[in-house]
DNA sequence: AAATCGTGCGCG
DNA sequence: AAAGCGCGCACGATTT
């Protein structure tokens, strides 16, 4: 092993206005209760090479505090850099520094890189400098835990490996001209980086209220299915739970609809396994199996994926009673934002069951103790303004398409759907609309992802020909469908990879996979938007007159919330609402419809009566009171 | 005993 | 219940 190089306080300075590769090692991961204990700065121009070793809390301080007087346009090089920063306490856009982060720009080059820095030196610099300490470390031991001497070196080295690979990376970056897409993503990180820092209140009381009704409600379902089958098993075992619904009770068992008129299923998914042949899907259970015993199963599993949500979040709020979930920008393949503990994205809402397996079944609404977004609520005296996009990525398609009648639909200012749906088929009347109104989001939706027709005929419950005439009506009506769509996989086949508006870019090189870049641009090309969006209303919270009172909480894809003063929340409303229009952009304005309330699962269009809320906290009572009265009899 | 895979489901 | 995209997480079953 070699020696380590430990740096003064003093050497921290001599890397002001330069470029600088940081690398944390610290107590845990929780930057909001961990501590640092090596800070590792790697500056060639400055000839800083080491490390400070922080395990004394005055020396972190003393450290930390150096590190914030670096000037303005210091160059600050680290691999997944929101990490550090948060252990650092410092934002780099509050300091005028530029920021590099290498795992952001890996995941620019292309999106399916593996982000780790042992990966990313592997495949970029071709060699594994890590190996070599992590074998004479301690065997399974945290890192916080091996020999100081040992960690300052491993450290040292990582800060080394960061810096060379943005000497790497940077240049490639610029030959593929993403640097400008690369800009913008970093003035993300640091927004990101207050989201979390800011974090979300939880509510524990409804939390622990919720569980409470929850585990009873799952004792006494759990009971009456054991009851009905005639012995306990395992209802989340697929294996068990078809044998006590199939075998033990007797119920029919769905047939394959993909198999042929002798029984058999003939089809190529047939051999892959594909087709689950315990047929216990809650689309089968709910719609297929007309059985109490399905709508238990079904009622089950809502039940106890609720207390998994619960118990998940209760043991990630902090001590301080706050959330502050990961955000990551390198995370997904399309340049969409994905969330973890807890992932604020997957909150389940009011709204349950909209669609079984994409089919349209009809809205239910949960009830309160299984509205888990009411676990999220704004500060005293704060309120959550929720600012979301009237369909985004069908307004996405028709600005990428130019298809002239989409233009037309989404700018109509009509309920989209329906006025698709009228467009094809007519006013048929009341009833017969709304059934082509859901054709209609099918299909939309369906061709956006690369739909087949088979899968269609399914859905819609058509036969081919019907599915065929219907797709045909519908692309008939928007000419730019096809020809887009093909454009987009001649470009794949063409360079392996095709370009979204902002630039980034998305590789494919297996054929079969080439209709997902249609997807992806759409996809994509709206997460891109929304991270502008996102980006100004952060400027705009910090251009208020207070602007510790406002803040962004959450982003959900097509959505941006914010916690921002009860009485300001109308002009907060107006003006963030039209923020993000970002009319600038494409010279079309993505509709926005602005919602608030005090909790996450209590946000509501102004004007609707402040007695819902009491209405249905009286339900809940209510609710929760039959349930002790069902588990006690 | 721990790691991985398969299934299922919450959200957009 | 495969066929339409993108995620994170829990749990049972299976493998190491």
């Amino acid at each position: 092993m070699s020696e380590p190089h430990y740096l003064k306080i003093s050497d921290i300075q001599r890397c002001s206005g330069k470029r600088v590769a940081i690398d944390t090692e610290t107590t845990g991961l929780n930057w909001w209760e961990c501590e640092l204990t090596d800070i590792g700065l790697y500056c060639p121009d400055a000839g800083v090479s080491g490390v400070i070793s922080t395990l004394d809390y005055g020396v972190a301080a003393e450290a930390k505090a150096e590190i914030q007087r670096w000037s303005p346009g210091t160059v600050t090089i680290l691999h997944n850099a929101k990490f550090d920063y948060h252990f650092l306490n410092v934002n780099p856009r509050d300091y005028g520094w530029n920021c590099i982060d290498t795992t952001v720009l890996i995941h620019l080059l292309d999106s399916r890189y593996l982000k780790s820095l042992v990966s990313a030196e592997l495949v970029f610099l071709g060699e594994n400098s890590k190996r070599g300490y992590v074998e004479s470390a301690p065997a399974k031991t945290k890192i916080w835990n091996w020999p100081p001497d040992l960690r300052a070196v491993y450290c040292e080295n990582d800060a080394i490996v960061t810096y060379q690979l943005a000497e790497e990376l940077v240049p490639q970056i610029t030959d593929w001209g993403l640097w400008g897409l690369f800009e913008k993503d970093m003035q993300y990180l640091a927004i990101i980086l207050d989201i979390e820092t800011y974090g979300i209140v939880a509510d524990q009381e409804f939390m622990a209220n919720s569980k409470r009704a929850l585990d009873k409600r799952l004792v006494f379902l759990a009971e009456q299915l054991y009851e009905a089958v005639g012995h306990e098993f395992n209802w989340r075992s697929t294996k068990q739970l078809s044998k006590a619904l199939y075998d033990d009770l007797g119920i029919a068992k769905p047939k394959n609809p993909f198999a042929g008129a002798d029984g058999i299923d003939h089809s190529r998914f047939a051999d892959a396994g594909k087709y689950k042949s315990t047929c216990t899907s809650t689309f089968l259970l709910t719609e297929k199996v007309h059985h109490p015993c399905g709508e238990l199963v079904s009622a089950l599993r809502e039940t106890a994926l609720m207390i998994s949500f619960l118990k998940k979040w209760h043991e990630l709020v902090a001590t301080d009673g706050i959330f502050h979930s990961n955000f990551n920008i390198t995370g997904t393949r399309t340049g969409r934002l994905s969330s973890s503990k807890p992932n604020l994205q997957n909150v389940p809402s009011e709204v349950r069951g909209r669609f079984t397996q994409s089919v349209f079944t009809g809205d239910t609404t949960r009830t309160d103790e299984y509205n888990l977004r009411k676990a999220f609520v704004a500060r005293k005296g704060m309120t959550f303004l929720s600012v979301d996009y009237s369909q985004m990525e069908i307004r996405t398609f028709a600005i990428l398409s130019k298809d002239p009648n989409m233009l037309t639909a989404i700018t109509s200012g009509e309920d989209v759907h329906l006025y698709i749906a009228l467009k094809i088929w007519g006013d048929c009347g009341p009833e017969i609309n709304k059934i082509h109104r859901e054709w209609s989001k099918t299909i939309s939706f369906g061709l956006l992802y690369g739909m087949t027709v088979g899968s269609l005929q399914y859905k819609l419950n058509m036969d081919r020909a019907r599915a065929l005439d219907v797709i045909a009506q519908y692309k008939n009506y928007f000419p730019r469908i096809d020809p887009w769509m093909r454009e987009i996989i001649e470009r794949c086949k063409e360079f392996g990879y095709v370009r979204y508006w902002s630039g980034r870019i998305w590789r494919e090189e297996d054929p079969i996979y080439f209709y997902r870049g249609c997807n992806a641009l759409i996809q994509g090309g709206s997460a891109d938007m929304l991270s502008i969006a996102a980006i100004r209303v952060s400027e705009w919270c910090r251009s208020q007159k207070n602007p510790t009172d406002y803040h962004i909480v959450n982003l959900v894809h097509d959505e941006i919330i914010t916690e921002v003063p009860e009485w300001d929340v109308e002009r907060c409303a107006k003006e963030i609402a039209e923020l993000m229009q970002v009319e600038d952009i494409f010279g079309i304005p993505y509709v926005t419809e602005p919602k608030w309330g005090p909790s996450y699962g209590d946000i509501v269009k102004k004007g609707k009566d402040a007695s819902e809320y009491e209405k249905k906290k009286n339900e809940f009572e209510e609710q929760y009171e039959d349930i002790e009265e069902e588990v006690e009899a």
